[in-house]
DNA sequence: ATAAAAGTGAACAAGATATTCGGTATAAAA
DNA sequence: TTTTATACCGAATATCTTGTTCACTTTTAT
């Protein structure tokens, strides 16, 4: 690929993400991209179709990295019978998002995390969906249940952002396993 | 207060409801709401500053409406030691949304419920508290179960709505209070 | 060296927000 | 009933944002 693409696209990509932690994501224009990014207008159209699709790709990009280092660490160990699993790939994904600190920040800061929050929520499911394969004990649909367990993931991470990420990730997980009941029953065995 | 005024709020508030129904609230533009309401450009802003502020005070009435039914119902039983209550008064709340169904679902629907949302949280968070007080045995913090249940609760009726409203209140209340740790107890009590 | 690809900036159309202003209609007070 | 205040109207306007077009320049690859 062309030199030149690389850089332009990797300096909207990083004024994006420096805008993205002084003001919201309803709140930046284009213009304030191309203007930090140092870009022409038709340049910036030139690489993303609209500014969802730019906020899409960092997404895609940010979340494959958070979770292909979890599923790393899922496929170096022998994940399916250890019982801390659960804990330890959940912290894991803490301390990635404690890392991107900068960029979800922005777009979660209040408003206008819908974008974000749906593709965080499809990576969770898809990553909770093997601790959940045998755990049909309980009397609520299996749907509402991974829709509960995501949300409340989501849900945290809100909470630790607006507590200035204070709480460690090994707390965190801890406060997350204590109140998800699938996982309960692993983390009481401890 | 002026007849019109009344008049005119009142169409306002009614044909911002009837687009909600059928458009999502950041494709509604102030120039559709006063074609629908049939008042005058000058006259919307005479009344709300933005369309923000109109949805503020739609979100406000709703919760006001919704919630001071379900404490009513709180105010004329004795509440505080009924096991079954926090259940009767998950199943009002929800049956009020039902009915506001057309509301709600505009703001909710895939994306920009932020500020509804947050509004949403701050009613569950009151309303929750009284069934919180008593309940320090977890082992987190009280605001992080407190932010977890009204998380939860939120994240419920997403999926409720994404469901097309099929589960019944009464169904949902139980799916709600078996996932919940803190009202565990009560339920399973029965 | 040259052709292909990428970037530039200015201009433009379309659509939205929010304000202004002179004039009209209506409600409440005299 | 007349008067007065105020709510409403609608057209015009300034401003901002998005996304496109076009003629031109720079850089890369062969």
């Amino acid at each position: 690929m062309d030199r030149r693409q690389q850089k332009t696209r990797q300096a909207i990509f990083h004024a994006f993400s420096e805008l993205l932690s002084v003001k919201s994501y309803t709140k930046i224009t284009v213009q304030d991209i191309i203007d930090m990014a140092n870009v022409g207008r038709t340049t910036f159209y030139a690489h993303f179709e609209t500014k969802d699709h730019l906020l899409r790709e960092l997404c895609t990009d940010l979340f494959e990295h958070v979770f292909s280092k979890a599923l790393n660490v899922e496929s170096t160990h022998d994940f399916s019978l250890t019982e801390s699993n659960p804990h330890v790939f959940i912290t894991h994904i803490l301390y990635h998002l404690r890392d991107n600190k900068k960029n979800i920040i922005g777009i979660l800061n209040c408003e206008s995390g819908e974008l974000f929050l749906r593709f965080f929520k499809q990576y969770l499911n898809e990553f909770f969906t093997p601790y959940m394969v045998n755990k049909e004990c309980h009397d609520v649909p299996y749907d509402f249940l991974i829709n509960h367990i995501s949300g409340s993931f989501i849900n945290m991470i809100q909470w630790w952002i607006k507590d200035d990420l204070q709480t460690t990730p090994e707390k965190l997980a801890d406060y997350f396993l204590a109140v998800i009941p699938s996982f309960c029953d692993n983390i009481k065995e401890n």
